[in-house]
DNA sequence: ACAGCCATGTAACTCGTTACATGATTAC
DNA sequence: GTAATCATGTAACGAGTTACATGGCTGT
């Protein structure tokens, strides 16, 4: 039967972040997503939150409900039964893809004989700066979850530690590069 | 004057392959962003070459040429003075993006509170195994980059050695998943 | 003879982004 | 009053994939 995928992994990215339980509009819904998605899959724009929402109401995955706010109305969405169920089977039988990655950086390194060392080096030095704020915005994440072991944030817990791991493996890979780097200029630099 | 940019970063990638100075087929161009690029940035498919190869060479920065091989031709690729010049510009002067990270297992997960506890620890075992052959995998390329601190391969040793890393510190990162997600089925396993 | 690799593409589609457009509400 | 934030979308485009189609060459 394999009916066709109801949602991209985006998609059900979202619906997961719904499964929580709490009544979000789209704007919300991207806040979330900036929050905790941000630091292992890449958050979606806004309006892609608008049109997987979208698509997922269509599917009957998520309801939304125009509310009265004051003068005008918004629309929360919250996860339907049907959503709980796709979700769960989505989670549970599908295959999980290695990870994706495209490490900018990385790339730059690689083509360093393109390049001047010194830019190189300087190349590293910002992506170390964005690594080390990404790494205080999570552990600012990870102190705003409380720590019962019991609640549905266990799990929440275990990404962010996992991703505060990440990220100073991050860090000190970075610095090892730029001590090579760095090495490689006094030795090889300009001959004088 | 800031003219829009000639290339995408995959083109700007595969550019960068050809200006190590071998002239490749677009097959063989493929093979190397298969055993280089694919450890830290997502390698295109095979029809994605073809087509950034036209581009490319509708831009002027790569000159494919028909080559006699017995009885057929092939079309055999490599980077142009201009071509040389724009990736040159492209590295110093493009702002270097954060990296891009589609983590599935983490997102996994993260919505660990709709999946079986059993089944998330296969998943994380999967993943494991993924990361164990990488790593072989990319010894393997490691150990053919001869140690000539000189070569044009020096960049290429680097990032290497950065993957390594890069991904032995996933492989520990995974481990203490496992094990916490072990010791939660103990702890607030099903209640006997 | 047959399998598997070398080699080159096209077509359709999906995913996701940026830029644009609009307007209400809240904080200063 | 005015700036920031809340809130919702549309349109055009870009990047990348899968599936399809073709055929020569190489080793057994």
């Amino acid at each position: 039967m394999a009916r066709s995928q109801q949602a991209t992994p985006t998609g059900y990215a979202l619906l997961g972040l719904l499964s929580f339980g709490r009544r979000l509009t789209g704007y919300e819904l991207k806040q979330f997503a900036d929050s905790s998605l941000r630091f292992f899959y890449n958050a979606p724009a806004m309006s892609q939150v608008y049109s997987e929402l979208e698509k997922l109401e269509g599917a009957g995955l998520v309801k939304g409900r125009d509310t009265a706010v004051g003068e005008r109305t918004i629309r929360v969405h919250s996860i339907s039964r049907k959503g709980i169920t796709a979700l769960r089977r989505w989670l549970a039988h599908s295959a999980v893809d290695p990870p994706l990655l495209k490490h900018h950086l990385a790339l730059r390194i690689f083509l360093g004989h393109m390049t001047e060392p010194e830019r190189l080096l300087e190349q590293v030095a910002g992506q170390r700066s964005w690594c080390e704020q990404t790494l205080t915005d999570l552990a600012i994440v990870r102190e705003g979850l409380e720590d019962d072991p019991a609640d549905q944030w266990a799990h929440a817990r275990m990404v962010a530690d996992w991703g505060l791991d990440y990220y100073r493996a991050e860090l000190s890979a970075l610095d090892r590069l730029a001590s090579r780097l760095a090495a490689t200029m006094e030795t090889c630099g300009r001959p004088q």
